[in-house]
DNA sequence: ACCCATTCTCAGCAAAGGCTCAGGCTATGA
DNA sequence: TCATAGCCTGAGCCTTTGCTGAGAATGGGT
């Protein structure tokens, strides 16, 4: 199976043992445009990576070989360069964790959103210098809408908005997505922790939270789709 | 990460036998802009230290076959001219590695913080000359703060505060970092020794000890960011 | 040996945020 | 126009997170 040889994106080796956390990883990183191959434990991983050289991996420390850390350890001694987001329970990590936020590295917690993840990676992939060109300095931009991820903060019309994290998750979704309906189960997907067993209800609810704060602007970005989703847009006069 | 062949980065060879601390040192050594490389003993350093010509080394003085002293005695025959930063074990050699280090180098005992050997060895760097520009009178400001790496003085206003060292550390890493969040993962990797194992609560009270210092004047400058850790801004009015 | 500064843990409190639910509103199609 | 599914949003509960004081443990300096 040729991975396309797209010359723009970027290798990312994904290494979990469970199957469908793997693939849950690997498909939204395709569909954001990566180069992605998987590995399900340490072996294996040690192999893919020495002729895919990935420019940076996700990596489960729970391993059933290694752990992370040995495998991180023995890659980068192969000489290969590559950053590493590490993927950790919630419980027993505390001893662990130390020395993860190190060089470039950074590391979540078991269970995250999509979003969280992708966000993390491309500001694990900026920080290590690998990111082609890297104008985009941390900040998304839509309409009059400014989003910093670095320093968490959110502008509309050149005034700070004070959003909650799962505030600040939602609207970067909706601008990445900007222009598009997104739909409710989309969102829940993407921005919610993959283990959320509520239902939709919560999407409506923080869509309300989000346009209390950000269309108490002129003009409204947030728009309903009835039946469908959301949008956000600039609305035709 | 990325070794750049960056011509301006200064080369630094680091000596110890502990494959972990090592690559722990080299990693951060690295991350922060030096061209780095490494060596498990006195025999090895040697023959890389030939070509490589480090501006500074960090060196174990417990190694394997020669001590460091050895080591470092060898090398500037060799007509190297390099100035060191001695790690000994924090038992009785600590006398003798202060008579021993002389001239521009300098000796932390293990474990140390990162930030501290990354500030040690710029130091280090800066007395022994081969610093190349060096404009950075090692004062870091920020707002109305000033903190003074040589003396270990911190003003705000103009006001001497009185930090303990680990106060002073994180403030540093604080100045570092200003304007952009760090979560307090970040903040224990390297601020707190390497090995230390409590949990971020710690992280916690020393902010809250040094909001105590340094905030006591108008107006605050650190931040909280729920969810996801610190910043250190100048408030928008 | 003693004192004091410092480091670290812990526990209680306060506040923010996450989530559910239910009643009311609105667009849409019959 | 009415009925209805879909959507909005305020109220309230509960969990999580962060702040801080108190005190035990450590260690350096005199």
């Amino acid at each position: 199976m040729t991975t396309t040889l797209d010359k723009n994106s970027q290798r990312i080796l994904v290494v979990d043992d469970e199957a469908s956390i793997s693939e849950l990883i690997s498909t939204s990183l395709r569909f954001v445009g990566f180069d992605v191959r998987t590995a399900a434990n340490g072996a294996e991983a040690l192999r893919v990576a020495e002729d895919f050289k990935p420019h940076a991996m996700v990596l489960d420390v729970m391993l059933p070989d290694l752990d992370g850390f040995e495998v991180c350890k023995k890659i980068r001694n192969e000489g290969v360069d590559t950053g590493v987001l590490f993927l950790t329970a919630k419980d027993g990590m505390e001893d662990k964790v130390k020395g993860l936020t190190l060089g470039g590295d950074d590391y979540m917690t078991k269970p995250f959103s999509l979003e969280e993840l992708v966000a993390r990676l491309r500001a694990l992939l900026r920080r290590t210098g690998v990111d082609q060109i890297d104008v985009d300095d941390e900040k998304m931009r839509f309409a009059d809408l400014e989003l910093d991820e670095a320093t968490h903060e959110v502008r509309r019309a050149g005034e700070l908005l004070d959003l909650s994290p799962t505030e600040f998750a939602l609207l970067r979704y909706l601008i990445i997505n900007a222009d598009r309906v997104v739909s409710k189960a989309q969102i829940l997907d993407h921005v919610w922790q993959y283990d959320f067993r509520g239902d939709m209800g919560i999407v409506e609810t923080y869509i309300s939270y989000l346009r209390k704060k950000v269309d108490s602007f002129e003009p409204p970005l947030i728009h309903t789709v009835r039946g469908v989703g959301y949008r956000l847009r600039i609305p035709p006069k």
